[in-house]
Formats: structure tokens, C-alpha cells, sequence
DNA sequence: GATTTTATTACCCGAAAGTGTAATAGTTTG
DNA sequence: CAAACTATTACACTTTCGGGTAATAAAATC
């Protein structure tokens, strides 16, 4: 049985395009495609479909939005982001907007094919620099993290703070008095360019120096 | 000419299988392979690798303390993770410590060389499940977010105590004496179930409720 | 239309946070 | 070895936080 298909892509050309691909598929089936997602959930539903390609630039609601309104109805259809946007915003917007995949345009026919089958396969396919944007996100805050020049010490207190404990807790966690934990994140707070201890939680989470689990 | 390629994999058979599988390949050349990854950074230099092939589970420092001191030393080597580990700990810590590509041992041969010959294009190349796995990261907060219940007010002025205001200064850009947002606050901290400020922020940051660009 | 939720202001009070200054001692580094 | 850094404690002082209680009005919901 072949994986009932929608499409949702402005372009025309591109969309009766991408059709012939994928109909050419025995096991994919185009059950219908559209210029816009204004109503892809009910859509969705009417063909029941189990496969969504989505562009991000359409007229009316956005793709973005589209994903969300699908997986909010339902949440089992798996949706493929198919678009030339490569920046990070509308790449980490689809990906926690739900989509199961991220594929540019530059994509070969074959490879895009590939990545269909990937996402019935359970994957999370996306294009090499797709791949490499995440990866990056991921990455991106370590190198920074140590530039702040905290002493073990200071990581060790600020680290007590971010867990939501008072000036008070931390001195009896660190074995230290109250005044040394003063003194400690107030150096910590210069360190970091804060002047409070929300802000330096902010910051400590934002620049990953303290992780929690 | 083909790219120098360094395997560390403590378990001889599938050292030799990489080996000879990727010594078949005409653009990949092995130039070493160890059981461990002790003074991988060294080795890397010595043989000027492009690649390296990297286990997780050995003896000696593991693999990910590997990497690295590889990209420590050596960021431009590309460094592909190979392993039979696919828990979400593993997988960050690896990709923060600046792994290129993560690929499951199940992956098959071809496919593995694929995966080389992508991280040399630049992609970041991982297995199926390692990128389900990205893509939760993602998502997961989302859900949880809204089951806190906090009214569109409270979401704005929780957003400027992450964002480092005092009281006072909050209630200067809401409009509001500071005692509202005193009110404002406490009620917060109650459906966050926290006590003071810091741990708000910390727990806002944690499940997204707010986000700093 | 009555009830509940949300936003608002006000006041009191004690506890916590944050600043400044200063002194001591061990460690590290140049 | 001297200088710089790090960890520590102490005290005084001001500001900010956070809880409790209470009252009002608009908005949303039932």
C-alpha cells in the first residue's frame, strides 16, 4: 500500500513537478497538492494522509504555521520541510514547530525521494547543511562558555545558584559563611557583566556554563 | 588524492574490517589505526589525517574526551563518531565536543562511506536515529511549556525578570507600580512552583517558556 | 446576569541580596 | 623570590525581594 501524499508548495512548475516525482513512486501516492496551507489540517484529514511535503514561503499562513496546525490535529502524519530558506531561525522554527525533516530545494530528485522513505522509516532526514546548521547549535556555546574566566570555585557556586539556591543554602552546600558566597558572586556577577543574580542565572544558562541534567 | 583517515576502535576484528572496507575506497586512505585514542591528537598530526574515525567505548580516555582534544588542537580534522551507542548523552556530549557526523555501528558499509564522504563535503552526517533523537531535543520543551498556565501578563513580565530587570524597572516598562508586579511575580513563582527569582528564570529558560534570541 | 479570572494598587514587615572596604593566607605564576 | 591570583572571612549599610492581606474594576466565562 502506498503512503498517501500532500503537497503544499506555491510554485506551480515546482509542484506539478514534484507530483510526477513522487507519483512515480510505487509506494508513494499524491493524494493532492495545494498553493497554500491555510487549511492543511482539515486537508490532512480528508485524505488521510500520512505524508506532508511543506514549503516555508507560501501566501497566507506560512509553512511554519502549517506544521504546527497539522501535528496539532495530528500529531502522527509526518511532515517534510521542502524549501530554499537555509537560515537558522526558519530551520530550528520548523524543526520545534514539529517537522520531521528539512530538506532544500537544491536537493536532487533521488536524494529527496530518499529522504521520503527516511521519514516513514522513522528518520529525521535533512540536508547536509541542514545537518551542519544543528549541529553547530549545539556546539556553538562551548567555545564561549570558557571565556568568561570563572574559577572552579566560582562555577562551583554560581552552579548552586541556577539551582534556585539562596545565598544562605549555597554557603552551607559550599561550607563556606554567607559573606564568602557574597563576595563570590559578586565577582561572578562583575565576571559576567550582570549585576544580579536572575541575570547571571540568564546568562549561565544562555552561555550553557552550567547545564541542568 | 585521497584523505588521510585515522581509525581509533579498541575492537580488532571491526578495526580490520574498517580498515580494509574504507582502503577499498579509492578517495579514502587509512593511514593508522589504534585500540585506543590516548594521544590521538599526536597521531593526528603525525600523519596530517583529514579524517578520523572515532569509537566511544575504550579503554583509556574514551573517545569523547577524544575528540576533543583532536579539534583542540586540530579543528579543521573532520571527526566522525562510530558507535553502538544511541542514548541522548552520548550523542550531545559528542556532538558538543565537536564531532562532524554520528553514526550507529548497524549502519551498513556503504552507507558508512557515504557518511565519510559527506563530512568531507561538509554535511554532518549521522544515522536515522541519532537525528530523531536531535530533533526531540528541539520539540521537547514545547509541549511541556504551556502546561504551566500563565496568563499572557505574567508571560511578559516573567520575560523581562529573565531578561535582568529589577522590580522597579519592570514595573517602569509594564506601566505598572512596582507592587503589581510584585503581585505579578508571586503568583508566577506559584504556578512555576518555585520560591524565589533565580530559580524562576531557571526553570523559564529550561522549558522555554521564554526565549533569549 | 452571576461567577470566576485577570490586572491592578496599596501597605507592612522581615528576610535576602548586593555594595564597599579591608584583611589574611595559600597558590600560582612570572 | 616577588607579584598576582584565589579563597576566605568580617562588618556595615542600602536596596530589593518575597509573603501576607486586602480591595477594586474590567474581562472572560458559565
Amino acid at each position: 500500500m502506498a503512503y498517501q501524499l500532500l503537497i503544499f508548495e506555491d510554485n506551480a512548475r515546482l509542484r506539478q513537478s514534484l507530483e510526477m516525482l513522487l507519483n512515480d513512486e510505487t509506494n508513494f501516492h499524491v493524494a493532492a497538492s495545494y498553493p497554500d496551507c491555510d487549511k492543511a489540517d482539515r486537508q490532512v484529514e480528508k485524505y488521510n494522509a500520512d505524508l506532508v511535503v511543506m514549503d516555508i514561503d507560501m501566501p497566507g499562513i506560512g509553512g511554519v504555521e502549517g506544521v504546527k496546525r497539522i501535528k496539532n490535529t495530528n500529531p502522527e502524519v509526518k511532515v517534510v520541510m521542502h524549501t530554499m530558506f537555509d537560515d537558522d531561525n526558519r530551520i530550528f522554527d520548523s524543526i520545534c514547530a514539529g517537522a520531521d525533516g528539512y530538506m532544500l530545494k537544491n536537493t536532487s530528485p533521488i536524494q529527496f525521494v530518499n529522504a521520503l522513505q527516511e521519514v516513514m522509516n522513522g528518520g529525521a532526514p535533512m540536508s547536509p547543511f541542514v545537518a551542519q546548521k544543528v549541529f553547530q547549535h549545539f556546539r556553538q556555546a562551548k567555545t564561549d562558555s570558557e571565556q568568561f574566566n570563572l574559577t572552579a570555585r566560582e562555577k562551583e557556586i554560581l552552579e548552586l545558584l541556577v539551582k534556585g539556591n539562596s545565598y544562605k543554602m549555597i554557603a552551607d552546600k559550599s561550607n563556606v559563611t554567607i559573606d564568602t558566597v557574597k563576595k563570590h558572586l559578586q565577582n561572578i556577577y562583575h565576571k559576567l557583566h550582570v549585576s544580579c543574580g536572575t541575570e547571571a542565572v540568564a546568562k549561565a544558562l544562555q552561555h550553557k556554563i552550567v547545564k541542568l541534567d
